[in-house]
DNA sequence: TAACACACCTGTTGGC
DNA sequence: TGCCAACAGGTGTGTT
């Protein structure tokens, strides 16, 4: 489940891998995951060479100059870089190849991640279309805009949180992992968080999403960077996976509830 | 406008 | 052993 950690890990990958290369030919293999148009991108893509790759929340943005090639991977989208273009596997919707011989291949059990190409002079406009918040970050993610955030809702939190409304990246594992560090509960009503709750919510986000990144994202079921290899945050996870397990910080075992319609887990003792 | 339910999709798991 | 239903979850869309 590639949350903010998972995808700059796997631009941090791609990037040095990707910059300058040239496309020579696009394979779509899984037309629909195109939201933009799967013969369009195909063709377009032609000529392209790759600036740079880039990440704006959960979103890869492979920057070409004029246009931008967005990928959000959902649930299990991967990509992979080939030296040399391997036959596609199962599972392999999208092998963009270049002048080389290299190929990256974007791979995807559930077909859940989507591909969009959109001019760069866009790209702006359609994060705001998307109403997604700033990066979890001290410069961008400020205490005066999510405290008012939170005050307008009267959902409760987790939920609130993972809408990438007012911070983009969080997903349900380091959702859990925040609320447990910051002792809320996640049914617990946004509005109804003191100020000082807020302010140790929006340490813990930062903190635990730069941990993440610094640990190379956390590898539950499936994911894997650039290079197929783990991450190491989920051996640090406090509850996540953690049900029946003694909380390391009070003793008491965690829970696994439905928050939302998404399992979650909590300390019932320590998160009010 | 907010809150909620459901669809998308397929591998895994557990029960029978 | 095989079958089937439930489950996992990020986001978009539809409904209330």
């Amino acid at each position: 489940m590639p949350e903010l950690p998972e995808v700059e890990t796997v631009r941090r990958g791609l990037s040095p891998l990707l910059r300058g290369k040239v496309i020579s030919q696009v394979i779509i293999l899984y037309p629909p995951m195109v939201r933009t148009g799967a013969d369009a991108l195909a063709h377009d893509l032609l000529g392209q060479k790759i600036q740079d790759v880039q990440r704006r929340g959960k979103y890869l943005i492979f920057d070409l100059g004029q246009h931008v090639l967005l990928s959000h991977l959902r649930m299990e989208g991967k990509f992979f870089f080939q030296e040399v273009a391997q036959e596609p596997l199962k599972h392999q919707h999208v092998l963009i190849d270049f002048e080389d011989g290299s190929r990256l291949v974007y791979q995807d059990v559930r077909k859940f991640g989507t591909l969009d190409y959109l001019p760069k002079a866009d790209l702006a406009a359609y994060f705001q279309s998307k109403k997604l918040g700033p990066e979890p970050v001290e410069e961008t993610f400020l205490l005066k805009e999510f405290r008012e955030g939170l005050g307008k809702s009267r959902k409760p939190v987790k939920p609130l949180l993972l809408e990438q409304r007012l911070v983009a990246g969080l997903g349900n594992i380091y959702v859990d992992e925040v609320l447990w560090k910051a002792r809320i509960h996640p049914t617990r009503s946004a509005s109804s968080l003191s100020a000082q709750k807020a302010g140790q919510l929006r340490r813990a986000i930062i903190e635990t999403l730069a941990e993440g990144v610094a640990r190379g994202g956390s590898t539950i079921r499936t994911y894997k960077n650039a290079f197929g290899q783990a991450g190491t945050m989920q051996e640090t996870l406090k509850v996540y996976g953690q049900e029946g397990q003694p909380c390391p910080r009070c003793g008491h075992p965690i829970e696994k509830i439905k928050v939302g319609g998404r399992g979650t887990h909590v300390c019932p003792r320590c998160q009010k």
